[in-house]
DNA sequence: CTTTAAAACGTAATCATTATTATTTACAAA
DNA sequence: TTTGTAAATAATAATGATTACGTTTTAAAG
């Protein structure tokens, strides 16, 4: 997912092209793994002092909804990414700076036989620790 | 884990041995599945009128950090259970009643090739549906 | 029994998130 | 270009989960 999609989607659904929607989304496109509302505020506060939670977090939850970011919940905190379309994938995620890495190997195939009788709606599969370069440092 | 086991762990701590803790612990052992703190709130509320949020908070965590349960996060609301000790596992967690079945499948040597460079600190697993119970009402 | 360290109480604070109402703005149609 | 209107934003306030704190109570060891 990059800008252009992300905007023409905004538009293909009618809500508006504002500044602040396009920084927020150059924001997680130039940014490579999870962040939080509170990271999203402090990159938006320089250039709109003021700007309010509402505003971060309506937007988040929308671009959520749109699949245009994808979230998960670490420690706590509902974290955000810019969404990685077209196939289906899990992340290892950096404890201390957030980034990711694209797992490809989903262990739900494996898994099916051992749940006859339950309806399986969803699954989360992510891996936790240090990146190599925040090992580096 | 059961509840001579986990009294047993308690002693050899050191903590003391209150009916409270007892009677959360029985909670967690009658229950098979991931409980909030407010549930376990009201199951101890007729014992204990106005018993304390601190009681309960303090007390989750304790048994969390002694693995005596086990934690995850399921929308926003830290969810225990009483730990399966012993081998390694994931769960299959119904949304609508909360609880669990043990999967055994765990997918991660098939990732660690996928991972050069990374260093792995954990990694979370989780499978969501209905129950087949929860399936028929 | 007495001591004492831990547990629980009562309450307030904190943190993330959501809701409310009023004002402002994007955008399309006149 | 102007204007109407629905959407977006601001400025709080509220909520819900969790944690912190000073005091009192209590389990359990001597």
């Amino acid at each position: 997912m990059n800008m252009e999609e992300a905007l023409g989607i905004l538009k293909q659904k009618g809500y508006k092209y504002t500044k602040k929607r396009k920084d927020i989304l150059s924001y997680f496109d130039q940014e490579d793994g999870y962040r939080s509302a509170k990271d999203l505020l402090h990159f938006m506060e320089p250039a709109y002092p003021g700007i309010s939670f509402d505003t971060i977090y309506r937007n988040l939850h929308l671009f959520d909804e749109l699949a245009i970011l994808e979230s998960t919940e670490l420690e706590g905190e509902k974290h955000f990414r810019i969404s990685c379309v077209g196939h289906h994938h899990h992340h290892f995620i950096c404890k201390q700076c957030g980034i990711t890495k694209e797992i490809d190997t989903c262990p739900m195939d494996n898994v099916k036989g051992e749940l006859g009788g339950f309806q399986i709606e969803d699954h989360k599969f992510e891996i936790y620790g240090r990146c190599p370069s925040c090992q580096a440092s």
